[in-house]
DNA sequence: ACTGGCTCCTGAGGGC
DNA sequence: TGCCCTCAGGAGCCAG
């Protein structure tokens, strides 16, 4: 289940080994992914501009498109010799000059593969942002006009609950269970409480904890050994710096209590019922 | 316009 | 030890 750090620090970890490198083939292997794999012919032969990343897309630029594809839940990449044996899982792989292979492992088959082509002289991230799974995304977490007071226009006569709110892509984007688990906790409101009864002030604090969140997750899957050249390839999370995600019953690690555990839009949602109120009260 | 629920899939983990 | 069962989760989609 990459999250938007595992997502970026994939891209960072991948985009050195293969960018400006010409694609010689593809091999699909199992197309059954989250949707059917089709990818054009005229893909081999274009060269990788770039590789960069919109909410948990990664967007591998080409001459004449953009291949986005999304890890789902179980998804990693890597890097290898293209005579490296195939794993069980590994369902896609590009391989570049120099016979290195880029391959999509990914058990659960969430993730996805889609090409959108751009037109000759067009902007490619433009062109991307045009494919129906990118042009109704919200705002990057980490883009500087992500701030509380965006959050609060967003949330005007919601009523659903904060936590599903700030999971939902047309708002934020990459915000998933784990760090919204987190931010909530970090910022002190409750992840029941109804998106339109929090105020500015908790959606400030709250719209800081989600980058904070996220941007220290980055910086350390950058310092995390993570090899994308041998095995592997598959972040780990970092449960040791988790306060509240998967500690149901375990001490709050502000008071003490044990946390809460429910379930929220039918995901795992923990929290301190005394720690997290409904605006929130730790700046 | 909103909201909640369903769906895809496999591996992990619990129970016995 | 080993088998069987349950369940988690990203996010698009759909029904109410």
């Amino acid at each position: 289940m990459p999250e938007l750090p595992e997502v970026e620090t994939t891209r960072r970890g991948v985009e050195p080994l293969v960018v400006g490198k010409r694609l010689r083939s593809i091999v699909v292997r199992e197309p059954r992914l989250r949707w059917p794999v089709s990818l054009p012919d005229s893909l081999p032969g274009q060269r990788l501009l770039s590789v960069t990343r919109r909410a948990k897309y990664l967007l591998f630029v080409f001459e004449e498109g953009v291949l986005i594809l999304h890890l789902g839940m179980s998804g990693s990449l890597r890097v290898l010799p293209d005579e490296t044996p195939y794993l069980k899982h590994d369902h896609l792989a590009l391989i570049f000059e120099g016979e290195r292979s880029l391959r999509l492992h990914d058990p659960r088959r969430f993730g996805s593969a889609h090409w959108q082509p751009v037109d000759a002289g067009g902007e490619a991230l433009e062109a991307a942002g045009r494919h129906r799974l990118l042009s109704g995304l919200g705002i990057e977490p980490l883009d500087p006009a992500f701030d509380g007071a965006y959050l609060k226009t967003r949330a005007r006569g919601r009523r659903l609950a904060v936590k599903n709110f700030i999971m939902d892509g047309t708002v934020v984007v990459g915000v998933g269970n784990i760090y919204a688990n987190e931010a909530l906790f970090l910022a002190g409101i409750r992840p029941t409480v109804q998106a339109g009864r929090v105020s500015l002030a908790g959606y400030e604090v709250l719209s800081r904890r989600i980058r904070e969140v996220l941007g220290s997750a980055i910086q350390m899957g950058g310092t995390t050994l993570r090899d994308f050249v041998n095995q592997d390839g598959n972040p780990g999370y970092f449960r040791q710096v988790l306060n509240v995600y998967d500690r149901a019953g375990e001490p709050c690690p502000l008071c003490g209590q044990p946390l809460k555990g429910i379930r929220l839009g039918g995901r795992a949602t923990v929290y301190c019922s005394k720690c997290q109120r409904a605006q929130g009260f730790r700046p």
